[in-house]
DNA sequence: GTAAGTTTTGGAAGAAATTGCAAGATTATT
DNA sequence: AATAATCTTGCAATTTCTTCCAAAACTTAC
């Protein structure tokens, strides 16, 4: 392979990955740790990546992780629990319905393999499925909402209406016997929009919502096919589940962690 | 075979691959190794190619307008340049179609100050916006095209045919005397959409795409308002651009940089 | 049609660059 | 402080480049 192409690749891995040890790049440009180290000698001085012991990093980190990163960090074992769990229910090619929040957005990480048919107003769950060749995904249109990333108003309620799905899933700011609820009220129009459009109802709520109430009631629990929990429910809210006719999903109670594959 | 035949297979295999070996080159056009590295000598003082220790790599590789490969695109300077220059041209408060595409983009970037509605179908310039509390963002709905991360299809025509903008800011593959180009035959109904909702159209092209012609056509000349570029219009299409009453804006030439920027 | 002159082509020998490896120096980790 | 990993430097092996030359192809003139 010529140096430049060798060099190029380089640069394309590290747009993908950020960083990686020489013996990574090593690997993936089939040259040795001498060469591959001198080709980001060369890059450094381009100026577009930077020498780090043992790798390389790029010089602009891309940008395009979200926002709610930093709000994402509550949760976050129980988030990644709830995400396997939850997209374990969904069948292959299945068409779904993602809700914005953080909790629905862990859920579609472990989404790609089902190659399913993706709707969401969630520009993170968008960015998520930009590059994935096998995932259809359509973005209803709206009206971005700041730092949530969230499509809102009506042409987002608008497109959802002439949708339909096999699954919707969907987080929530808080659930009791008397229902469910969301923070933020101008969501509520859109995931209603959402129930209503799929055939099955998925809610994905780690334990810290249970018993809470905030401001906005989004539906009765009655409307709610599944919950997909972390933790088992406490009892001031699972007879009402069991009245509802809920079906409860959370990881069985087993001390040796069950080895579900990793993050990535 | 003749000599300028052999030459021009050269540079058509390198359109496709960007970078090959002379071995590679000499076997695909049948000749030896030595005739290949006068040729591509040859090509090189053409300014098309460039030699490369063990083969040759094209200068402009296929510059798709459209593939946002993370931070890094082709002819960056230039393109920041046009995005400042053409930023200069929106009015405070304005409403602003922004075109998917890497041009487009980097408009988008120097906006914010202006504090613009956006209406836009790219994933890329919501993401820019999403933390953006003073820009009023709306992004239409659609499927999402991978690897562009373009909204595409009948929802972001139809959401684009309800918006009036002031100003779209448009991108091309190419531009002729007989029209402006696109490489993306599927994003071209979106395209026209946003210039039929704009009472202003601006079209904002480095000038590698000055005479290229690719697969799809855009539109007219006439429809265009204003073209943005980095570098004075050559001869070739100036008097067409004339013709359409097309306002040309570009850096004005700076005396003190005779020298042209280098490739990269 | 042939002969002389010019250009192009393919190849060879020495020069130059690239690559991979190893030994000693440097840096990170425990 | 000790150990392991990584970096620098120098070097040999390989590949590629330059330059030159002879053969082939093409032009031009007769």
């Amino acid at each position: 392979m010529q140096a430049e192409e060798r060099q190029k690749r380089i640069e394309e891995y590290l747009q993908q990955v950020e960083f990686a040890s020489l013996e990574e790049l090593a690997e993936q440009v089939e040259a040795s740790v001498s060469t591959v180290r001198r080709d980001v000698g060369l890059l450094e001085t381009g100026g577009s990546v930077r020498r780090t012991h043992g790798g390389a990093r790029l010089v602009n980190p891309r940008t395009d992780e979200f926002v709610f990163n930093a709000r994402d960090t509550h949760q976050l074992a129980e988030k990644e629990v709830i995400g396997r769990l939850c997209a374990d229910l969904v069948l292959p090619g299945q068409t779904v319905i993602i809700d914005a929040g953080t909790t629905a957005f862990h859920v579609a990480r472990y989404l790609e393999p089902k190659k399913p048919q993706i709707i969401t107003n969630s520009l993170p769950v968008a960015n998520l499925f930009a590059s994935a060749m096998m995932v259809e995904t359509i973005v209803t249109g709206g009206v971005l909402y700041p730092r949530l990333g969230v499509l809102v108003g009506p042409v987002a309620v608008e497109t959802l209406g002439q949708m339909h799905a096999d699954v919707a899933i969907m987080g929530a700011g808080g659930i009791t016997g008397d229902g469910v609820f969301n923070s933020h009220a101008l969501l509520i129009d859109i995931q209603r929009a959402m129930m209503r459009a799929a055939r099955k109802v998925i809610l994905c709520l780690d334990h810290t919502k249970f018993g809470r109430r905030t401001v906005a009631r989004l539906c009765d629990l009655a409307e709610i096919d599944v919950l997909v929990t972390d933790a088992p429910v406490g009892p001031e809210i699972a007879p009402a589940l069991d009245a509802a006719g809920i079906e409860v999903t959370h990881p069985r109670p087993d001390p040796s962690e069950s080895p579900l594959p990793e993050t990535r």
